[in-house]
DNA sequence: ACCTGAACACCGTTCAAGT
DNA sequence: ACCTGAACACCGTTCAAGT
């Protein structure tokens, strides 16, 4: 009875086959960003990638050679969808909107700074950043010199921001954690955590977002008028 | 004839059991450091340090509770070693060395970051690297809000210049590895890249040990007498 | 071209058991 | 207290095979 032709014969028949059009390069990568936005990147995984799509794992592999190429595929995607102004005139604000903009990308997809770590320069996203960032630079009349350490440190100072990010931002506008912060400071042994201590009693109260905006400004601000 | 009383009698003997004294918690954060550094963390697994220490996976579980308290373990003794200037009179110049030394314990052991990351500010190594800043910023006339957001940039600054290191620092001293980068900035499609483009015929070199000291003075220098 | 089944060589970890 | 065996529920990926 349990033929191919009377696939009702019994309870346990077999899954059927996905059809022809099912998956995609953009269905994949999709999803890969749900997932990675929700549960971390280290939830993205290929059988859980087929589970969701509704096909076995292996079908993935014709549309990407690894997984690794899946999750750059992702970094390059969300890359691509930043907005960035064109216009070279804006000058040093324009380099504010640029990074602050990159610093959201990365904030708002907090397992993206893990790919970016392991990425190459040559990835296309990062090109369309960079060059923002040096047209504005150059435009706004710094020396070449200038403009090559001014963009890298604000670069390497964006992703460390980014990176701690997600394990401080709970104090941004919780005054009950940050009250506890003060607390657990002033349990520090005195001798060997003197200053520590001190911010237990008096510590001045900043957002990420104000941190971030600070250390732009202290790169940005000797080139400013 | 292979009986336990006799466990020469075939070639397939069992493995010896391990004696008591062979594991120790300094054993394996020593071990799972030295793979780290090797071969990166993804190297570092339950059953690659129970084999190398000559033992069954499930021993280790007797000195931790699990293979991130093993990772936390080595990015706390790591941190630990870190030699700080402790004369609170060195003023900037002090912060400067401060700085320097965790740069350099991050990309010495390049894995140490995505470490970092997952970790909380409790965890002793970072309150000393933190307590130390902050008393040489405070000492050196900093207001207390200007103490904080310039150790927060600091911190943020070193731990997005060790992370981009690895990718980088092939750049450091080959002149190869230098002029293959500008070759390809002069191929980028004029265009779309104007500015990146302009650097392929003139480059400014920095190494990465360059450019973090230009981030960290860019951050220090309007304090500076 | 696109999807699948079975298998390989791995993971971290639980639980019960030896010494 | 310290080390082990077996098992569980996972991984990414290869290879050969279906449609």
């Amino acid at each position: 009875m349990k033929t191919p032709e009377n696939p009702h014969a019994g309870s346990t028949t077999a899954p059927a086959r996905a059809p022809r059009g099912t998956l995609s390069r953009g269905a994949i990568v999709d999803l890969a960003t749900k997932i990675m936005d929700k549960d971390g990147v280290e939830a993205v995984t290929v059988r859980r990638l087929a589970k969701e799509l509704g096909v076995r794992p292996m079908a993935l592999y014709t549309y990407f050679r690894s997984k690794d190429d899946i999750l750059g595929a992702v970094y390059s995607d969300l890359l691509s969808r930043l907005e960035l102004p064109d216009s070279p005139e804006a000058g040093l604000a324009g380099v504010r909107e640029v990074v602050h903009a990159y610093f959201h990308l990365l904030i708002e997809h907090s397992a993206l700074i893990r790919l970016n770590i392991a990425n190459d320069i040559s990835n296309a996203g990062d090109l369309k950043v960079s060059e923002a960032i040096y047209a504005l630079l150059l435009q706004a009349g710094l020396e070449r010199k200038d403009a090559v350490g001014v963009a890298a440190a604000l670069m390497r100072f964006t992703l460390g921001s980014a990176s701690l990010y997600p394990a401080r931002h709970n104090w941004d506008a919780d005054a009950d954690y940050w009250s506890r912060v003060k607390e657990s400071l002033r349990t520090l042994p005195a001798e060997r955590y003197p200053a520590l201590r001190s911010f237990g009693d008096d510590l001045p109260e900043f957002t990420q977002e104000q941190v971030f905006a600070y250390g732009v400004d202290a790169i940005l601000d000797r080139f400013e008028g």
